[in-house]
DNA sequence: TATTTTGATAGATTTTGTCTATGTCGTATG
DNA sequence: CATACGACATAGACAAAATCTATCAAAATA
């Protein structure tokens, strides 16, 4: 049994004309009649009444037609959405850290949705920290994340895309404020709005004071870089935070850290070797040629 | 796009691996790395992840699957189902007369199907009078009907089966009662309790009184024989009704009718070369062989 | 009875599915 | 580090089958 003798059996089925039919299927008459004969034989069943006027379907050819035409519709949206997708459309699930959610993955979807005029992409957005998100795209769970890179995962290929220094932010009126650049250890006198335990960063700043052998006093533990933003201008403390545009915007001073050094990259990951659909394979051509580093 | 090449990608999906689904398939391993190429060239997708060890569905893979899951579950119910009907199993959906209902359908049916040991065939009963029974046939409502002769219907095949005789039936006490015959004339003088105006045999017995140019008496109407063999055996009356086993148990004496003569036929009607599903084709040729006149 | 219509049949041709043999790539192994 | 092996792809030959054109048979129409 063939696709293209239940195909013809439908067609044959809403004409009841063997001629009317073959001519309908661009193919000719005695094919059309080959073609449902070996159907038959097949199934051991008269499906089509051959009278002398026209044809017709016999009780088990309306039968089978029930089945054949519930089967091919559900095949036939099945190869429509595949070209679909061939064709460029399709979702991509997209996995990056919070502070990446701020404005880069928004700006950088945005550019490339206006490069793809006809196309019909859409993204799925999901904020999480570096370690999930690395999992999730190796259980297939986001087909792309951007992310801090972690050197132990070798199945995975990193690309970098953007970075970020960490930048100390004070209140206007404080006794550091007109400073360009500080060391850490100037920061140790005054009280700090520091990032919560279970913050992405917490481990990184922990990691920059441990370099200078001495922990900060804290003032307030907070999850959220904008809102320790929002505490440091109204003057509870000061702060190491990422920079991030929003700053520039609020009543702080930001002050670069000359010691110790720290620069954090992020990437954009995607399983090494794995196939990508069109429309992610697309997204990714454009962050390396437009983006990356 | 081919039957075999979904087949065989369903295949490829369970065990994961070319050389074992196609050793499961019975193929050579080429032959399914063509079929899969040539349908992800079709779709334009990529269906399998050929990884060192082992290959994988893609996320496109697996969303095509589970189209093609369900289309092929349809289709191969369908196919079972055709399959069956070829080996003789089947509904056999039989119309007949009310008159017919009582023994004579179904003996034939428990005889034919007392023959058929291993067959699954069913029989869907409707009783009805001739003309819908007819109408019924042309319109395939009904395989096949058990009913009297139309010469007018040029494209029904009637082939008789079975016969019966008007009778005059009497309560036991009746002056008729130890008659052997009657010619018709002579009942005129009693009340008969008769068939009503919707019952199919009422034209029939008005014909037959026409003949000697009188009717009788009414004293009840009804469309039921064995209602009005009930009354008779009560007393209310005399009563013209075809023949059936069932008088004999009842308190009236049977006469036959000299005059008028009259016997009514019973014929099994099929469309005139129309296909016959095999379980009706081979109920029909047990009628024939075993049943016919 | 001749003609038209409809579908089946026959034989040639082209397409395509399947095979065997071999190649390539990447991973494990000595 | 080279070799062997596992897994799939590629190439070319062969066989099956789907299509075509031409023709036939049967039934209905004129």
């Amino acid at each position: 049994m063939n696709l293209y003798q239940l195909r013809y059996f439908t067609t044959l089925a809403e004409t009841n004309h063997f001629g009317k039919a073959a001519e309908k299927l661009c193919i000719a008459q005695p094919s059309l009649s080959h073609a449902i004969a070996q159907l038959e034989a097949e199934l051991g069943v008269v499906l089509f009444e051959r009278k002398n006027r026209s044809s017709s379907l016999t009780k088990e050819g309306r039968q089978f037609l029930s089945y054949v035409e519930k089967a091919l519709e559900i095949l036939d949206s099945g190869i429509q959405t595949m070209e679909r997708i061939s064709h460029g459309e399709g979702v991509i699930e997209l996995g990056f850290l919070r502070t990446l959610g701020i404005s880069f993955i928004p700006e950088l979807a945005a550019d490339f949705l206006r490069e793809q005029k006809d196309k019909s992409i859409r993204f799925e957005f999901h904020s999480d920290t570096s370690q999930p998100l690395l999992q999730g795209l190796k259980e297939e769970k986001y087909d792309m994340v951007f992310c801090t890179k972690i050197d132990s995962e070798k199945s995975i290929e990193f690309i970098p895309v953007s970075k970020q220094d960490l930048v100390l932010i004070v209140p206007r009126a404080h006794p550091l404020a007109n400073r360009y650049t500080v060391d850490l250890t100037e920061t140790l006198p005054y009280p700090h709005v520091y990032f919560a335990e279970n913050s992405g960063l917490r481990v990184v700043i922990d990691q920059l004071f441990d370099k200078i052998g001495k922990r900060p006093q804290i003032a307030y533990e907070i999850q959220e870089d904008q809102v320790i933003a929002g505490l440091v201008a109204q003057g509870f403390g000061i702060a190491v935070v990422p920079y991030m545009e929003e700053l520039l915007r609020l009543n702080v001073k930001i002050i670069q850290i000359s010691y110790p050094y720290w620069e954090r990259n992020f990437y954009m990951a995607t399983l090494k070797g794995h196939y990508l659909p069109p429309a992610v394979q697309k997204f990714k051509q454009f962050v390396i040629e437009k983006h990356s580093l």
